[in-house]
RNA sequence: GCGGGUGUAGUUCAAUGGUAGAACGUCAGCCUUCCAAGCUGAAUAUGCCGGUUCGAUCCCGGUCACCCGCUCCA
């Protein structure tokens, strides 16, 4: 991102975060969690109107990858069923995954050029006599030989002993020249980030265990993926999803509800054989682009982003970001789903961990005995309703609101309002009738008080993309106004054809 | 985690070393046959803790939170 104007929007008719931010938490959306304790960072609740919307992308996603699965490559719809594991798993299954230990990267930031590198990317330089300890980035022989040239003063590299910073001990430090700097002793003492949050086990404190709060839903599903084998009758390939929440202890969380301590995901592990996963991994790339466009996102704001190679994991084939044009990145994007081609890693791993056998018998190949490759859709929920907001928001100064919520009508947390015109001759009695019938099938709004304009600019700014109104003609001939949030259109409708006029537009 | 900025009603802002105003929103009443979000009225705020001071929302320190940049993001 360009460093230097990226300064809020002058003009009205731009997305300025802080406008979205204020209208999420005026109307209900979002609020800051623990709000009036002073807040605690890294943490959101949802309001009313959030917890409506988060529920109906969360709703949609399970209706697209477990009810009605799109239809595969082969002409027949693809096989996923759904999970719901425990938040806190035996801490076993965090030590397989990698996420405890392995993972959990030990770096040390220079105070002098406030730089943060990884500890055992840095390899030191130990001369045999009292110069500074040269340090360098490991792997980059480059930087070492400009380093040498800058800092050696005519010493050699065959001058120096190596070693990684991990081996060095810290009473050495303040001998040690960081990567960067031009005093020595600058480097602060490694800290270990382990982004699992800690929990104990066991109501007394003397029996307490130690657990973690799960870093993703994923690892429910691969330890569940014996059991679900053995019980559903699925077959390979297939495909099983879960929605939850997820804990991380990120070092900074930041710009709003994009990377919280606490947030939801919606993933779906795909198990296939090994030959089939490039073909797979392709047909679940497209098919999540078409999901995210399917409930509103443009797909001007969508950007599917491949992994370099020196960018994916280590056990990863191939990862592709699906990225959103959030307001916050813009004109650079943001990740809102990951497709990652995750190989047998996993299993593998957990077979090995666990000791327990995960290979799949397959009848339709002569019984071979493999271990599944698995391609990931791993979709951050809340994310998405970030995305959902930001491509929403739709200043507008020709209404009197200055500003509406463009919600595709599937994700509208109100799918409709019903006003009466006035609160007096018999339009409040007709309206309530109304509300009633369709609160059965429809997110419905019955909204009586105050001046009709005030009750559509209350509606637009909450993305209620359907008002029906009530008035003396309704009372006559049976006709209600049905009104458009975006166009401001109106068209009078019969009153008892509502309800079909709603599902219409809402499929 | 580092650096910079900010913290006043629900929101956006104003003001002051002698405890604060507005607009919009909200609520109530009135009015209104379709969006000039009408009229009248009401409730609601100086993030938290400490220090200086006769007295702090204002000055100082700490803390918490938010924003921007860097770093990080398995």
């Amino acid at each position: 991102m360009s460093q230097a104007a990226a300064k809020p929007a002058e003009n009205k008719n731009e997305k300025d975060m802080k406008d979205i931010v204020a209208l999420c938490k005026r109307r209900g959306f979002i609020f800051q969690a623990s709000d009036i304790y002073g807040g605690i960072n890294g943490f959101w609740d949802y309001g009313p109107l959030g917890t409506e919307l988060k529920n109906n992308l969360r709703d949609y996603w399970w209706k697209k990858m477990v009810t009605t699965p799109p239809v595969g490559p082969d002409g027949h719809p693809v096989q996923i069923v759904g999970l719901d594991s425990a938040i806190i798993q035996n801490p076993a299954v965090w030590v397989a995954s990698g996420h405890v230990g392995g993972f959990s990267d030990p770096m040390v930031d220079c105070r002098e050029t406030k730089k943060r590198y990884r500890a055992d990317h840095l390899i030191v330089l130990i001369p045999n006599d009292d110069t500074p300890w040269i340090t360098s980035i490991a792997d980059d022989e480059e930087f070492l030989n400009a380093r040498l040239k800058k800092a050696a003063k005519g010493k050699s590299i065959n001058d120096y002993k190596q070693k990684s910073l991990i081996d060095v001990d810290l009473s050495d430090y303040p001998k040690i020249l960081a990567p960067d700097a031009k005093d020595k002793g600058t480097l602060t003492e490694p800290k270990e980030f382990n982004l699992l949050f800690e929990t104990g086990i066991g109501a007394s404190e003397a029996d307490k265990t130690t657990a973690y709060l799960r870093g993703e839903t994923a690892q429910g599903i691969f330890i569940n993926y014996k059991n679900v084998v053995d019980s559903s009758r699925v077959k390979m390939p297939f495909g099983i999803a879960q929605v939850g929440k997820a804990f991380r202890n990120e070092v900074n969380p930041r710009n709003f509800i994009f990377r919280s301590r606490e947030f939801e995901q919606m993933e779906m592990e795909w198990f296939c054989h090994p030959e089939d996963a490039p073909t797979w991994f392709e047909f679940w790339k497209s098919e999540r682009k078409k999901f995210w466009e399917s409930i509103g996102l443009s797909s001007e704001n969508i950007l599917m982003r491949d992994h370099a190679a020196d960018e994916l994991v280590f056990y990863s084939k191939g990862t592709c970001d699906i990225e959103y044009k959030y307001p916050f990145t813009d004109p650079d994007f943001g990740e809102l789903e990951g497709i990652a081609n995750r190989g047998d890693y996993d299993l593998t791993q957990h077979q090995e961990h666990s000791k327990t056998k995960l290979e799949y018998l397959d009848p339709e190949r002569n019984n071979e005995k493999y271990l599944p490759h698995v391609i990931e859709p791993a979709a951050g929920l809340t994310r998405g309703v970030l995305a959902l907001i930001c491509e929403a928001y739709t200043p507008d100064p020709n209404r009197p609101s200055g500003v509406f919520l463009n919600f595709d009508p599937k994700m509208a947390p109100k799918k409709a309002a019903i006003l009466p015109l006035m609160a007096k001759d018999g339009h409040p009695e007709v309206a309530e009738k109304l509300y009633m019938e369709l609160r059965e099938e429809f997110a419905v709004d019955l909204d009586i008080k105050q001046n009709i304009g005030k009750r559509y600019a209350r509606q637009d700014e909450i993305g209620t993309p359907y008002c029906f109104t009530i008035d003396g003609q309704t009372l006559e001939d049976g006709t209600v106004t049905a009104r458009e949030r975006n166009t401001m259109a109106q068209e009078r409708i019969a009153l008892d054809s509502v309800a079909a006029y709603l599902r219409e537009k809402l499929r």
